[in-house]
DNA sequence: CCTATCTCAGACAGACTGAAATAT
DNA sequence: CATATTTCAGTCTGTCTGAGATAG
């Protein structure tokens, strides 16, 4: 391996892009047969990625009235990624959050994780060594640049 | 370093999930601007991993009828993400494929590796080296599995 | 005549809005 | 009374279909 620090970088960027076709591929069946607006599909990443909101979180985030952030949301709990959970601290307020169903597929398309676990295993011991050692770094540069907390140990790996 | 492989693996997997939600954040204030229909989205993700289509296989790939596949390519069209052009075998044929702009879209969703690129270049020499392989097998894995060409060699990258 | 696409007319669903009703 | 959400018209846009027109 006696390439300069720029090809290297060049090379593992054409990786991550491969990789990232082929997780797109697996994302195809699922965005073929899913029945959801876009507006449903935006409202459903937000839950996805943000966590638990109110009707007047996602309004504002989506930019819609809260009537209409209201509807999607009916249509989103209907179609079982969603579900609604009173506010124990304000009861005007209804929380809405994604069901199980639905945070499985955010994940799956944030992520395609179960598509590489399905490789992931086969590795040779070394390779995989390597891979635990270039992603943790690559992981750790990204907390730091976004100024989130602290990088926690491997251990504590979900 | 002393893990057992299996946890090794969770770990990288754990790392891929976060690294997958970052790239996930990333894509937001496209989708959030996104003037699509999720009909629409979904031809515009055929064209941009399977390449130039016609109206019929287009009809085909989505089980709608040709008359639909026509109106939604018009409308990719209008938006400045697809175009058409005149198959030279046969002229009642139009083929349907990505502007740049369409394709850079679709790149940005399949892999978000702008995103990655802008951390990736700060990394310490041994850790780009380490994902640099971890990355490469990986790859490789993929390709063997899925039956793809031989992989290239690091020198014929992208 | 056959095939690929486009055009047209019409049914239907979803997105969105603003105003009024309801609940806390 | 103020706030969060829902309900209620009503409009608009996009999807989809099938029949018929057009082109190769």
């Amino acid at each position: 391996m006696e390439s300069t620090r720029e090809e290297q970088v060049r090379f593992v960027l054409s990786r991550f892009k491969t990789l990232g076709s082929v997780v797109q591929a697996s994302r195809m069946p699922e965005l073929m047969q899913l029945d959801l607006s876009m507006a449903q599909f935006r409202t459903l990443m937000i839950l996805g990625s943000g966590g638990p909101k109110t009707i007047g979180q996602i309004a504002h985030e989506l930019k819609i009235g809260q009537s209409t952030a209201g509807h999607l949301v009916d249509r989103l709990v209907k179609a079982g990624y969603a579900c609604r959970a009173e506010d124990a601290e304000d009861r005007r307020r209804t929380v809405v959050q994604t069901t199980s169903a639905g945070q499985a597929f955010y994940e799956h398309f944030a992520s395609g994780s179960e598509t590489i676990a399905r490789y992931l295993s086969e590795l040779a011991d070394d390779d995989l060594k390597a891979l635990y050692q270039g992603l943790d770094a690559l992981y750790r540069m990204v907390c730091a640049k976004q100024g989130l907390s602290a990088p926690p140990s491997p251990e504590s790996a979900e």
